[in-house]
DNA sequence: CCCTATGATTCCGT
DNA sequence: ACGGAATCATAGGG
């Protein structure tokens, strides 16, 4: 009612308006039709993390994006035509009062400048309800931590090697990160991860890992035997243990209930 | 179904 | 950018 001129600004506050267009347009929902999209998506879940590409779930999230996008254009088609059979109606009527009474042209303009108002905050809230959809579409399906699968038996133990006969620095350079990850065919930033959970984890309950530790101890201790047996030198393989950041679990081969 | 183990993420300090 | 800590979400075993 008394927004005259505001009738010729409709841009300043709309920095949310922006946002939300550059999102939706970011995860190809308004953009291109339909290879944009899945570039989008392939985009978005690569940079999600530590993605597989596992296709039979990405596919599925495909599907589910497509159809918030068809549900999208859908609606803004609706509300667009809307828009205007209500704009024309409007000038109908406003025609037909002419008759009776003079109607300015500036009359005609302000209506019609209200009803696009009203029905932009319309489209406005359809695109902040589709984002919310995207968001938790993804937060579904793009979160690594849902799909999480366990390590096989074998990387375990080659990390848990690594760890323990490295208990006093168990911080892996780069390169033996990638080493390892290449043993265990996991990436680096798993490999990281694993780390960073495993010293965590080790250090807040010693205890509860003193089995596993002797038992790796063992296991380095025969195997460096068996190399130094088999070898000429008697070189311990990169394992100076017991220097500075964990405490040793300090191997007892007989350790037995009292 | 509950509980623990575990991989991933987030927040924060450095 | 990396690591510690807390937290999340699922896997796995009883």
């Amino acid at each position: 009612v008394l927004s005259i001129r505001g009738a010729q600004e409709e841009e300043p506050p709309d920095a949310q308006l922006m946002r939300l267009d550059n999102m939706l347009l970011a995860e190809g929902v308004s953009g291109p039709e339909k290879g944009g999209g899945s570039a989008a998506a392939a985009a978005a879940a690569a940079s999600a993390g530590v993605g597989p590409d596992n296709s039979a779930e990405h596919s599925d999230y495909r599907a589910k994006l497509t159809q918030i996008r068809q549900i999208y254009h859908t609606e803004l088609e609706k509300y667009e035509q809307a828009c205007n059979e209500f704009t024309t109606h409007v000038m109908n009527l406003l025609r037909e009062q002419s008759r009776t009474r003079p109607i300015s042209p500036k009359e005609i303009e302000r209506m019609v400048g209200i009803i696009h108002r009203k029905f932009s905050s319309i489209q406005m809230q359809l695109k902040q309800s589709t984002c919310e959809a995207v968001m938790i579409l993804r937060s579904r399906f793009l979160d690594a931590r849902r799909k999480r699968r366990n390590f096989n038996k074998q990387a375990t133990e080659i990390l848990n090697e690594y760890f323990y006969s490295h208990l006093s620095n168990p911080y892996p350079s780069e390169e033996a990160k990638e080493e390892l990850g290449k043993k265990c065919s996991i990436t680096v930033s798993q490999v990281s991860n694993w780390f960073g959970n495993k010293r965590i984890r080790y250090k807040k309950n010693i205890g509860k890992f003193q089995e596993e530790a002797n038992m790796y101890a063992a296991k380095t201790a025969v195997s460096a035997a068996s190399v130094s047996a088999h070898g000429s030198q008697a070189n311990s393989p990169s394992t100076p243990n017991s220097a500075g950041g964990y405490p040793s679990p300090c191997y007892q081969p007989d350790r037995r209930i009292q």
